[in-house]
Order: C-alpha cells, then structure tokens, then sequence
DNA sequence: AAGTAGTTGCAACTAAGTTGCAAGAAAAAC
DNA sequence: GTTTTTCTTGCAACTTAGTTGCAACTACTT
C-alpha cells in the first residue's frame, strides 16, 4: 500500500516537473525521471536502465533525455570518482551549490548530504567570479567503520 | 637562461621525487612527472603527451606511469567536467582536502586554487568519518567578465 | 481524424582507458 | 664491466562509456 501511494506519487512528480518545462510527457521521460526521482543517490545511465527494468528505453534515448532534463534544469550531473557520468535530480540544492556528496572509501557507495552547507571559501583569487560550487568527500560509512575488515582502499580509481 | 635553470630544477625535483619512493628513474617516468610539475593546472593523458612531444611515451605506459605515481602518492587526480581523467602532482594540497578547481564556464579553462581553502562542513550526518573533500567550482573567469562575448553556456558538460 | 513537430530505437561510430605479452632497460650481483 | 635479475615499455587488440545519423514513430495540435 505504502509503496504503491509512493509510486504514484514520484510518477506524478515526474508529470508535473514535465509539464512545468512544457515537455512532452514520453513513457521514456517519466519512467527515467521516476527513477531518478525514487532514489537517493546519483545514478548512471546503467543504473537507469537497471532500476527500470525491460521496459528501459534505449540507452541512447536515455542519454539523450537526461541531457533536454539537464537543459531544463530538471537534472544535474554529480562529479564522482570512475569514468561514468552520474545524473540526479536538480532541486535538491541550493542555487549557489549542489549538496555535497560522500563517497566510502572502502565499500565504494555514495551518499549524497542533502543538508550539509558548504561555507564559503577563503581566499579566492582576485578576478574570478564563482557562480556554483561542488564538495566531493570521502571517507568511511557507519558499516566500514565498524566492520573490521573494511579498510580504506589507497587505490580505487 | 632563465628557461633552462626552470628546467633543469623541475627534472632534478622529478629525480628526488622518484627516488624518494624508491622507484627507477626511467625516461617516461621523468618526463611525466616533469610535464606534470611545469604546468599550473590539472591535465590529461592526452595533454601530457603533448607536452612532452614527440618523444612521449605510448599512452598506456603514460596511464600506468600515473598508476604507479598514484600509489606513491607522487600524483592525484582531480575530478572536472567532461569524461576525462586529470591527474596534477599531489603535495600541493593537504592531506584532508585537496585545492579546490576553479572552471571558468565560457572559456572552459580550469585554475588550481593552491591558497583557497575550505572551511569545514556543517551537518555532516551522524555516523560517517570525513577523511579527505575535493572542491568544484564553477563561475567566470577575469577574461571572460571581461569580454562581453562571452557569456556562461549553460549545457557544456 | 489528419497533420506536424518533436521523440525514439537501431546500428554504426568515436573517445578514453585497459590488458596480455614479447622485447627492452635499470639496478643488482658477480 | 659483464652478466643476471627484475622491473618497465610499446604494440596490438580489446573494453567501456558515450555519440551520431536516420528512418520509423507518437504526443500534441487543429
Ligand atoms: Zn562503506
Ligand atoms: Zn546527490
Ligand atoms: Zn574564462
Ligand atoms: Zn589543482
């Protein structure tokens, strides 16, 4: 029951985030803005395609969405470790900054810090005119630091 | 004259670098690790290559060279735009949080921000150990307010 | 219901990075 | 200073992540 009432609910987020863009609501663009919608973390085009199962449109239309959503500011990137490119929902961050986003050094998972505030930066060059920032941290998760055997990895990449 | 002393300096820091790790003192190592030194701003494998000209190393031994400087922690990466990898000698940072980058969003060229630095971090959730930030950031660069042309381009990713 | 403009899937392609392995070069041993 | 050992390199082939062109399709408009 629960889960059914958040499902509608994330499915009708994603309609109304289209229609306030004056997009064409697709099966394609609601069911990737769904799942970006219903997790709490960055995900990969892969990822998408995964949480959305044999439905999943092709990945190059889910590129090419995320990247008309990423036009309209309905999705940003987020800078993480690895070759991949990471998609959440915009909206969740503060005009001037995105919210900072944790990275366990020894399970590898990521945990985005909705309410953690980047302070302003001390001594900034004179010149340049900072519009937006991004904090990367990372370190270790409750479970790494308890778990004995979990220890920071030096060379993940 | 000037030139050549610079030179000079940057190949001898290269040698005491690799020695200090106890690594050899190979050609594609010291000029890696030189064209890394002489520059002011993170760079690609790509952008190393180039640097070095036409004596460089292939580019597989260029990535595993910056492999092996990595776990001596002789080199970092830094995490930009795009889907490249950029890699800038380590020891220019602290060891809790490395300089933040700065990308101008017109012009696209990146600054290192060796004397900035970032205040800690409120609201960190309960239960995780920050051990290292990396800070993004975006805005214009002094040429690019300047140039009226220029404006910021939304959708460079 | 028909028309139109925007959207999608497929196949082929590109860019960035990795792997296996034989040949080559540093350092160590003699 | 030569030999031996061990580490390092270059090449070719491969993988992964993302992009492009284009014909078929579908959401919205009339
Ligand atoms: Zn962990
Ligand atoms: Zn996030
Ligand atoms: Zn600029
Ligand atoms: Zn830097």
């Amino acid at each position: 029951m629960k889960q059914k009432t958040m499902h509608k609910n994330f499915l009708q987020k994603a309609e109304d985030l289209l229609t306030s863009c004056q997009l064409r609501k697709t099966h394609p663009r609601l069911e990737i803005l769904r799942a970006l919608l219903q997790t709490n973390c960055p995900l990969t085009q892969e990822q998408i395609a995964e949480r959305i199962g044999s439905r999943s449109p092709d990945k190059t239309t889910i590129y090419r969405t995320l990247m008309t959503l990423m036009q309209h500011n309905l999705v940003h990137q987020a800078y993480l470790k690895g070759r991949a490119r990471y998609f959440e929902p915009a909206g969740r961050c503060r005009a001037d900054q995105c919210h900072p986003h944790f990275t366990c050094t020894s399970c590898g998972k990521t945990h985005c810090f909705y309410d953690a505030e980047i302070p302003a930066v001390r001594n900034i060059p004179a010149g340049f005119l900072v519009r937006h920032s991004q904090l990367r941290l990372e370190g270790l998760c409750a479970n790494c630091q308890n778990d004995s055997a979990c220890q920071p990895d030096p060379d993940n990449s």
